[in-house]
DNA sequence: TATGGATAGTTGAAAAAGTCAACGATTTAT
DNA sequence: ATAAATCGTTGACTTTTTCAACTATCCATA
């Protein structure tokens, strides 16, 4: 019988370096998260042939806000060239599709298709057991106080 | 007399998208906050000839921790070799310098040098100001809040 | 209602960053 | 002694990022 080993951080070798200034920078904190997140985030989508961007523009096309490139470009954080070839390979899945704005021609309005829908379902359950893996050191009461917090350093107290 | 601009993140542009389910995701928020970060903090850092990645591997050279470089790599989330390219430049520009482990003389002791002690000092207090502007939104407390929280999920209660 | 300037998406090239396997030197285990 | 593992390093390869052009379309204004 094997011991049960929960997945979690790898905080166990010697985090030494846990005391150098360095380690009080808001900006090093989220890189470190970030990073280790982003390699269970990666591990949980995988099954879905998904990474972290295909499974973000995937979810604003599952939405109703009827995105445009420019606006998934500037809201992740993406050039808009970087949107375009991701959004190539998942219309090549047939899992979005481009259609022409109503106001603006110019631009495309992206939606996730049926099978799309379907499939961003499956992964988010997934992308969801990764984030909590993640988060594994917090209560569920400390987890929202962190989204809390990030979501007003991103958009104030209005988020 | 020019009006007054205080630097802040540019969450001008309709931020419709905010109301996307991805907003609650925790992955995503990370990221996104410490790309906006990632751009002010390069820019101050810019002055002193740093980018994040020099300057995490100064400051923890800069540290009484004599860390190696393995220890860096594990610390920082970066392959061994990237490291290996980021000391040989700082080691090129006179800021540290390598000295062979005391037990074991495969590893690499990294420390900084006078100047790159000073330089640091400098480009701290510049980070420092950075970190003030990326999180604008958020008072002293709630960002107390927010690095105890970051530092728990990474190290828990121990940080 | 033209005309000029801006903007959306796209392409492609170049630079930067990340991944990975191999190697010599050294350490640790047997 | 010998074998296996580890540290830093190198070099190849892939991926990601950045950026400048280009077409089509929109917007402002003369």
């Amino acid at each position: 019988m094997a011991t049960e080993v929960v997945e979690q951080l790898d905080n166990a070798p010697a985090e030494k370096l846990m005391a150098a200034t360095i380690s009080q920078d808001a900006g090093f904190l989220l890189a470190k998260l970030h990073a280790a997140g982003s390699v269970l985030n990666n591990r949980a989508l995988a099954e879905f042939e998904l990474k972290e961007r295909s499974y973000s523009v995937l979810a604003l096309a599952n939405s109703e806000l009827e995105p445009t490139q420019r606006e998934m470009a500037e809201f992740l954080s993406l050039d808009p060239s970087q949107i375009v070839s991701i959004i190539d390979e998942l219309e090549k899945r047939g899992l979005v599709m481009r259609a022409p704005g109503k106001q603006d021609r110019r631009a495309k309005i992206v939606s996730a298709t049926a099978e799309g829908s379907a499939l961003f379902r499956q992964a988010e359950a997934a992308a969801r057991a990764a984030e909590t893996a993640a988060l594994t050191g917090l209560s569920g009461t400390e987890i929202a106080a962190l989204k809390g917090l990030l979501r007003k350093a991103l958009w104030g107290p209005a988020a």
